[in-house]
Parts: structure tokens; sequence; C-alpha cells
DNA sequence: ACAAATACTGTTTTT
DNA sequence: CAGTATTTGT
């Protein structure tokens, strides 16, 4: 077998874990080291050479794009369509394995998913209806408890309250949702993978047969996985080594999410005899560029260890500018790259990076001014719009009268006359007789419990929906969504509503339409319908504006969504304390570490000229404040830094690039983050600086009370 | 049942 | 400051 075609164009490291042995391997590859290169040659091998059919495969990874990409990657090498190798997110796979075991999952065969939204809506609700008080049972709590839990592995009823009261009303909640979500036939995305798992342990056939099929399992991103999604992995591969999962923990940025970068260490310990392969030459970034985030990722502790190289030259140094404020910066960035752009580079290859992402406004004003085309990734995807959750309430409604968070959403919008007071009777009988929202509402209405008005609205609802399934039923798929959205009458709603976006969601509406049409239903999904399919597919891509080819744009977008991609030019802004690393990480030695390791992923996007910015003040949520350019600054060597200045600096000696950050050890002896000792508050961490001389105060975070600022000449701290 | 007024709250978000 | 969420008033 002639399989030159595998192997060429790899480096030696990339070439040891395509031929690796179907063992449990372990593959660090660093940023710009080839990784998906490395995947899709592996699965090539696998099939050709090791001869494993591909309905033996198993191929995971995170988002969409990257499942998708990996496709099309194996296809093109492989020159033949690979449709039956298990491809796609764990959420996508473990849905899928649903809909195909519905029953040993005990689950309804048209179940449908609860997006976080819906979620949290339907969370909300029940707090209400526990008479609860939600300012202090905020459901956004309750919904990261439950979520927390269902990442862990955990059931409610396998949970112990240990007597804290607090802990015990997160139990009832917890248990109470999961009562409405199997009654009404809902799952949320935490559960899609926690009921695979759960599944698959508990029913034996179902374990041998997956057990026994899976010859090999490979794993994308493995430092994003988090403890049930690593359960389940080991589950399905059972006593046989047969995972190859590929990882860098230097780039775990989701940890806040229930990401366990710990599993990277854990898996050397739970499978032995592991062979491990780094991959660490870069073939993204000029070495500058590569030197300075080595070095700040040096300053983690917690690393299994890694150093980039490359073969390409030094390149340009970092630019560093230092600006008055935060529209001077985005001045400085935009006219940037207006001459950029004037000398010939792409718009897409350039990026804009930000911390928050409420910080793109700014830029985009610029820009606009400029007259410089732009896209800002991130904010509300396509599925996840109020009038496309809307039609698609309708939808699922038919689909599901059980299901209660379509019911709510769609009952009243647009207004029929169903009140707050007649919803709220509804729920209350629902509640008390254990039955989906739908069901409430047809008992009482056939126990005639409503005021006339009420009920007429109720009833026209009703037959609304009800005659809606009927009509839609033998049209195909973009037809029973043009139906439903004519039937629903939500056009003529959005059209009367006068703030300013009725237009657009009308478009919208439309673009549902559109998208139904662009949307292949293949059988292999295991869903009752092409409808059945479709809100999946909504909910489980919540619409990654797929494909929209616009004009050739800068690109803007916090550094989370940066991270799997390489741009020209990249300008990092709002580099300093308190923004990034955010304020609301600096105390926490563990989350500082992923602030450092979202730096290291920022500034490894950059190919080949990587422009850092920070302003001396910043107004920020309506008062100017003065904060400290980043730390992380400070730990790249001042060497690969060249200090931009377009500051009127007449007078004065020339200083160094790095003795020009204005630095809160110079200011106060006191470096940030420092842990530090009070006779009367105990221990602490240096949050803040500012003033000078005996002025100069500082912040500091105590362990016993909590955040003060203190003047440091009367102090009295000693350092720890 | 809806619009207007007021209060609140500020991270990151693959699914 | 600015966007959202909830309460208030008609």
């Amino acid at each position: 077998m002639d399989i030159t075609h595998i192997l060429d164009g790899l480096n030696d490291a990339q070439r040891d874990a395509v031929t690796a042995p179907v063992n449990s391997t372990l593959v660090l590859a660093g940023a710009g080291s080839g990784k998906t290169r490395v995947l899709v040659h592996r699965i090539a091998y696998l099939i050709q050479v090791e001869k494993i059919s591909p309905w033996s495969l198993t191929a995971v990874t995170f988002t969409n794009k990257a499942a998708n990409e990996m496709k099309h990657r194996i296809e093109v090498l492989l020159k033949e369509p690979v449709n039956n190798m298990w491809v796609g997110t764990f959420h996508g796979l473990a849905h899928r394995f649903l809909r195909m075991h519905h029953i040993d999952a005990e689950l309804p065969k048209n179940f449908q998913i609860l997006d976080s939204d819906d979620q949290h809506r339907l969370i909300k609700r029940l707090t209400k209806e526990m008479n609860l008080d939600d300012s202090k049972w905020q459901p956004r709590q309750t919904q990261w408890f439950i979520n927390k839990q269902k990442d862990d592995g955990l059931r409610a009823d396998k949970l112990n309250h240990d007597g804290d009261p607090y802990k015990r009303q997160m139990l009832n909640l917890y248990k109470e949702y999961e009562n409405i979500c199997r009654r009404t036939g809902v799952v949320d995305f935490a559960e899609l993978i926690l009921l695979t798992y759960e599944t698959i342990r508990d029913k034996k056939h179902i374990q041998d047969h997956y057990q026994k099929r899976f010859k090999s399992i490979l794993v994308d991103e493995f430092q994003d996985t988090n403890n049930i999604q690593y359960m389940w992995l080991r589950l399905l591969c059972g006593k046989s080594n047969n995972l190859f999962v590929v990882g860098d923990d230097d780039q775990s940025i989701y940890g806040w999410r229930g990401a366990r970068v710990e599993n990277i260490q854990e898996f050397q310990k739970h499978y032995i005899d592991t062979k491990i392969i780094r991959l660490e030459q870069n073939y993204r970034s000029t070495n500058n560029i590569l030197s300075g985030a080595n070095s700040v990722i040096s300053n983690n502790a917690s690393r299994l260890g890694k150093n980039l190289w490359t073969e390409d030259g030094d390149g340009e140094l970092i630019k560093l500018y230092g600006a008055f404020n935060e529209i001077d910066e985005a001045r400085f960035v935009v006219n940037r790259i207006r001459s950029d752009i004037d000398e010939g580079s792409s718009r897409s290859e350039i990026a804009i990076l930000y911390r928050t992402s409420a910080q793109s406004r700014l830029f985009e004003e610029a820009l606009i001014q400029q007259e410089i085309p732009y896209r800002v990734y991130g904010g509300v995807k396509f599925f996840e719009r109020a009038e496309v959750k809307d039609a698609l309430a309708y939808l699922r409604l038919t689909n599901n009268y059980d299901d209660d968070s379509s019911f709510e959403r769609a009952v009243n919008r647009p207004a029929r006359g169903i009140g707050s007071k007649t919803i709220e009777t509804i729920r209350l009988y629902a509640k008390n007789s254990k039955c989906s929202l739908w069901q409430a509402g047809k008992k009482l209405l056939d126990e005639k419990l409503f005021t006339q008005r009420a009920e007429n609205s109720l009833k026209a609802f009703y037959s609304l929906i009800e005659e809606a399934k009927i009509s839609i039923e033998d049209l195909d798929l973009p037809q029973k969504v043009d139906e439903i959205i004519h039937r629903s009458q939500l056009k003529d709603y959005f059209n009367k509503s006068r703030d300013g976006k009725g237009q657009d969601r009308i478009e919208n509406l439309d673009e549902l339409i559109n998208a139904t049409r662009q949307f292949k239903y293949l059988d292999d999904q295991e869903t009752a319908s092409d409808l059945d399919a479709f809100l999946a597919h909504a909910a489980l891509e919540s619409g990654e504006q797929q494909a929209d080819f616009t004009e050739d744009s800068v690109q803007l977008m916090t550094l989370h969504s940066a991270k799997g991609l390489e741009f020209n030019i990249v300008f990092i802004c709002g580099m300093e304390e308190g923004l990034f690393p955010h304020s609301m990480s600096a105390d926490d030695p563990i989350r500082l570490e992923e602030e450092r390791r979202l730096c290291y992923v920022g500034m490894t996007r950059a190919m080949k000229y990587l422009y850092i910015s920070y302003a001396e003040s910043r107004r920020l949520h309506g008062s100017d404040t003065y904060p400290f350019a980043s730390r992380f600054l400070r730990e790249i060597p001042s060497n690969l830094i060249e200090e931009i200045r377009t500051k009127s600096k007449t007078s004065g000696p020339y200083t160094s690039p790095s003795g020009s950050l204005r630095d809160a050890q110079e200011i106060t002896g006191y470096q940030l983050g420092q842990r530090v000792f009070h006779p009367k508050f105990g221990e602490g961490t240096v949050l803040n600086a500012e003033g000078q001389g005996a002025g100069a105060r500082i912040q500091i975070n105590f362990e016993s009370v909590g955040s003060k600022w203190l003047v440091v000449s009367y102090a009295n701290l000693s350092t720890l």
C-alpha cells in the first residue's frame, strides 16, 4: 500500500503521532503546530494502513466548525466520502446516540433540546413556582449549580446537602427541574452528555456493542473536556486502550466552564503505557512573537512543559502602544489598520482582539469613521435571536404539545389576550397535577374554570396549534416553517412593533425559511422526522453565521473566540490590570493562570505582526479609571518589544521600553498579585495600587475581611 | 395588557 | 454609561 500521501510533508513528531501504534496516545500540540493535520492524517492512516473500518472510528471535537473542517479534510485526503464514521461534537454525538437509543435512555421519541436560554427561563419559572425569592435564589446561580453537578456526573438523589441550607434548596430545585424536564420531554446540553454516559454505563448490551465497535477514538482539544466528557470517553474505550487525544494544556481557557486541564495529567495515570508526543515546531508565527508568547506562558507553574520553536526568521518586534485613553487606543489601532490596508494587506488578515466584548464598540466606531468594513464575531447567534426562537417555539409545540418552554414562549406572542393571570392558573394546575402546561390548559378548559374572555383566547390558541399541526403534516420543511410563521402572525406582530428592529426581525424570519432550505436532512441522524432533525440542528448549532461570505473585512473578536484562528496582523487591546487579567480573576492564582493562557492564545494567533496596546485612562461603567499596564506585558522580554510613541515627549531622558510602563512596584513597592500580611486583617493579595510617595494606596483582598484600600505608609504590611 | 419609568448590574460562552 | 429587567401606572 502506498502511503506516501499520508506521510508526505509531515515533520518527525507529526509522523510519530500519525503512525503511533493503535494504543493510548497523547499528543501535546502547541499553537500552530499542525494538530488538525495530525488528526486528519491519523484517521487516514487508521483506515488505509491499519485497515480499520470508518464505522469503527469516532472523532470528537468541541465545535461544529472544527468537526466540519475535519470531516472535509479527511474526505479530501481519502478522496472519498466518509459517511459511516462518527465525526462530531460531544453534544452532537450524544444527541445522535440518544435518538438511536431513546427507549433505553427512557426518553420520548421526539425529545427536544433545551438551550441555555431556555434552561434559564425554565429555572426562573420554577423558582417562582416554588415561592422562592429570586434575589436570594438567583436562577443564574441555580443554573450554574445544576450544570456543574451534571458535568460532574452527579444526580440530585446522589447528592447530600450536608446540613447546608443553601445546598439543600439547590438540590430541591435540581430535583424539581429534572422532574419537569422528564415530564415535558426536554434535555439540556449537560443532560445530553450525562444521559448518554449513564445509558452506556447501565445497559450492558449497549456498552458491549460500542466497546467492541470502536477500535479507535480520537479527541480534539482534549484540554477542554470536562469531567463527564472524560468519563464518557473512558467508558466508551473500555478495557482497550484506544484513545488518541490531542490537546494543549497551555491553551486551556475554558476552566470557568468546567473544563479540566487535569484530565491531561490524569490521562497518563489512567493509561500507563500512553505514548506521549510533543508537537513543538510552530508553522505560524515569527520567532519574536513566539519567544514573547513562550516567555509569558513560562510564568505559569502548572504546566506539562513545552517550548515552541520555529524555523521562521525573527521578523518584526512586538509593537507596544500606551494610549492616553481608550479613544486614543482605538484611533491608534484603526490608523494602523488604515495604513496596513493601504500597503496592500487584505482586511480579513487583520484581527482586533480584546478581553471583553464591550470593548468592541469603540473600535467599531473608529472603523466606521474610516469607512473600513469589519465584522464582529460573537454576540447573539442566529438561532438564539428572539424572533427565531419564537417561530421555533411554534414548530416545537406542533411537534410536542408537552414542551413547556415552547408553550410559555408562544402562548402570548403575538399578544392574543392570554395574560399573566391566565397563565398563572395554568402553571398552578400543571404543578399540582404534575402535567405539562398544555395538558393543564386543556383540563382547565374542560372544567370551564376561566373567564369567558380568557377561555376564548385560550381556545383560539389551542386550535391555532392543533390546526397548524395538521396543516403542515405533509409539507416539506421550508413550507412547514413558512406556514407556521404565517399562521402565528409573527410577522404582523413585529411589523407593528416600532422599536426600530421590526424590519430586521422579519428579515430574520425569512432567513429562517432560507436556513431550512439549506438544511440537508440526512436519514442517518436517527431522528423521527426532518422537523426533529432541524430543531435539533437549531439547538445544537446556534448558527455560527455560516459561510457569511460577505465583504473582505477586519475581524473583531474576544480572545476566547480567537482560539484556533490565525491572522497576519493581530492587535491585542486593553492590556491593563483589571481588564486583562480581568479583575474577577485577579485574586485567584488558578484563574490568573488561565488569564495568562488566554494571553498566550492571543499572542500565538499572530503570524507576522503583533501589536499590543493599553490605555492609561479608561472610562469604565461611567467613571474614569487609571489602570496599570498589564502584568503580562512585563513578562515579555523588553528586547522583543518596540514601543511606539506618538505622544510628544519633548523633555526628559529616554526611558527604556519596560521602564516606561507604569509599574505598581515602582510606585508602592508592592507587586500586583503579591501575597502580603497585615497585623489586623491577616493574609491577602495585592489587587491594585494608585498614587505616589506618601499618599500611595494599595488595594488588598484579605481572606478574612475582603477587599480594602490601605495607605502604604501606614499599613504596616509585611510580605509573604 | 401594555407602555413608561425606575432599578440594577456590569467576564469569557465551543454546545 | 448603557443595556436589561422588573415594577409601576394607566
